[in-house]
This record gives structure tokens, C-alpha cells and sequence, in this order.
DNA sequence: GGCATATATTTGCCTTGACAAATATATGCC
DNA sequence: GGCATATATTTGTCAAGGCAAATATATGCC
């Protein structure tokens, strides 16, 4: 029952079969692509920001000063990695950590001018372009729709856990 | 010019800011819950396979009997982690490492026995699970025109290189 | 106040994938 | 044949994220 078939060494693949690539497969391959364009868009404007860090920056511009936590659970990563992201963040003097007023667990995540400006004027452009280089065969509705589809795929895989 | 605005210690969001993730992040967090619950669904069925790992046994189980590179590119990973991947594979019996007869540098990646087992009677059903419920809350058409979409932004991501 | 429990941050450990170097072999050209 | 170049696999190194343990602090209940 294994392995007959011996005259060909690599078998041509089962004809007909279409090889459309799962959903998984086409998620793994758009968001590598788009982090990849994102990372290349932001090093070509000589921003050194990864797309983990582009993100932390996103949402510290968005939220204001934040606890770490609140900033991990907004990336959605872990508390470990945030804290060695902040670390590099703030050597490269994007952001600040200031202690906290009420609570002496917690830090103050705050953008510094610098990581204000580097958003405002670099990244947030950078990313920006490659979104909608990437969706520049989808039309306005199509655009919608994919984000409303993602979206609802979302909710339901959380949902049915 | 920096800081101001000291009295809120955890200043409320600009107010009105719909938090719409965008596209980038919506791929990111849709892709790792379809891993988490492709993974999860194998491993509540006895199956010891990480997202990855999974892959390869799919397209081992498409293609045939092929070389590593060949497989390397199929699932998108680097030839270095394929090697890896292959010696776990192996080790949990779900495929060999053949020579290849007319190129002695290459191999020959075929599925086990076990492994056709595994692919067909438990891991084909339980990606199969998942994805269809992921989009349970899609019509017919909508599920193509997400796979649709999808397919267009990878395009244009890759084009526009 | 004192104590059990929960939370914030940090650190160590592990696995993964990318990238580059090493090795073996193939291929085309002279 | 001999050599330059290309390709297949493996291995080492590195950065990243998940998870668990350690530490400091907060909170609720007695």
C-alpha cells in the first residue's frame, strides 16, 4: 500500500488539482507581504522601526499615555516582548517611561517629540502608501467589504472558542 | 511643546477615534487565531502538529514526492527551518527522507503511510472545521470574494515591488 | 493592621524563522 | 576533462514572541 510508483522520481502533481491556496495559507502570505513592504517603506525613508515597533508607535500615538499592559494587549503581544520592545524604543528615544502616578506597578508609556514626529511625518505615511498600494485593484466597496469580512472572521473564531 | 496636560494620569482616547484596526492589524490578529485554532483543533484530536508542520503535510500530500526546496517555497519557509521541520517530521513518523535518484544533492520528501493517514483521516478535517467555521457568518459569495480580495492585494503587494 | 489574591513589569528559557556560511553536487562552457 | 557558476541541504547565529517564574505593589476582606 506505500510506495509504488517508482519510475518517476517527482511524480507530476495530481493534474486538475486547481492549487487555490487555503484561507489559511492566503492569510500567512498577505500579512507577510505586507509587513515585509511596510518594514522595506519605512527603512527606505531611513526610519529604523520594525513592524512590531510600527505598531507600538501607532497605538501610543492613538491611546495617549498608557500602562505597558494596555499597550501589549492593544499590539496584541505578550508582556515580555513588550517590555523588550519598550526597551529598544526607548534607546532609540521614540518613547518614555515614566513611573506612574497612582499605581507604583505600572509604567507611563508616552511618545517623546521625536517619536511624535517620526509617526506623524514618516511612518504613519509609510504605512499609509502601502495600504493602499495594496488594495489599489479593490475598489471603494471591495475595500469595505474586506475589512467587514476580516473582521467578521475574527468574531467568529474568537467567538466559537 | 512636549508634555503638558499632567492632571490625567491615563488621558481618555481622542474621543470619536472609531479604533478601526486597520488592514495590516486585522491581518495580523485574523491569521494568528486561525492558527491558534487550527492548532488547537489538531491537538484536541490527539494530533501533535504545529501550524507549520501541518502545512508541510499538506502540500507533501499534494505535490507528491518532492525535493525539500521545492517544499521550502510551497509553504513559504526558509530552507533552513524546512531542514528542521523535516527532522521533526521524520521523528514523529510522518515522513521520509529519500535520495533522490538522479540528483544527489536533493532529497526526496515523501509521506508515510502514517502520515497519508494522519493528513486524511484527522488533519484535512480539522483545517476543514476551523476554516469553515471562521467563515460561518459569510455567504457562499462572500467567501469568494474574500479568498477574491485576497488574492488581489497579494498580487498588488507583490507587483509593486 | 494582616493576609490572601490579583495585577504590572521584568527576566530566563524555549521554539521558530530569517539569513549567511559551509559542503556536496550539478551544469554549461572552454 | 577542467573550471566557473548555480543549486540542494545542513548548520550556526540572531531576533522575536510565548510562557513561566520572580519581584513589587495593589486591593479586598477579616
Amino acid at each position: 500500500m506505500s510506495g509504488m510508483n517508482f519510475n518517476e522520481p517527482f511524480p507530476i502533481p495530481p493534474a486538475g488539482a486547481s492549487h487555490l491556496p487555503s484561507l489559511g495559507m492566503l492569510l500567512n502570505m498577505v500579512r507577510s507581504e505586507m509587513v515585509r513592504a511596510i518594514e522595506a517603506e519605512l527603512s527606505s525613508q531611513g526610519v529604523d522601526l520594525s513592524f512590531t515597533q510600527f505598531l507600538i508607535l501607532k497605538k501610543a500615538q492613538l491611546l495617549g499615555a498608557v500602562s505597558a499592559t494596555e499597550l501589549a494587549r492593544a499590539v496584541e503581544i505578550d508582556g515580555g516582548a513588550m517590555t523588550r520592545q519598550l526597551d529598544q524604543l526607548e534607546r532609540k528615544g521614540y518613547l518614555r517611561r515614566t513611573p506612574h502616578a497612582q499605581d507604583r506597578r505600572a509604567l507611563r508609556i508616552e511618545l517623546t517629540d521625536t517619536g511624535h514626529a517620526v509617526w506623524k511625518d514618516t511612518a504613519s505615511v509609510c504605512s499609509q502608501r502601502v495600504i493602499t498600494a495594496s488594495q489599489r485593484s479593490l475598489s471603494e466597496l471591495e475595500q469595505t467589504q474586506l475589512h467587514d469580512y476580516l473582521t467578521r472572521v475574527l468574531n467568529a473564531l474568537r467567538d466559537k472558542h
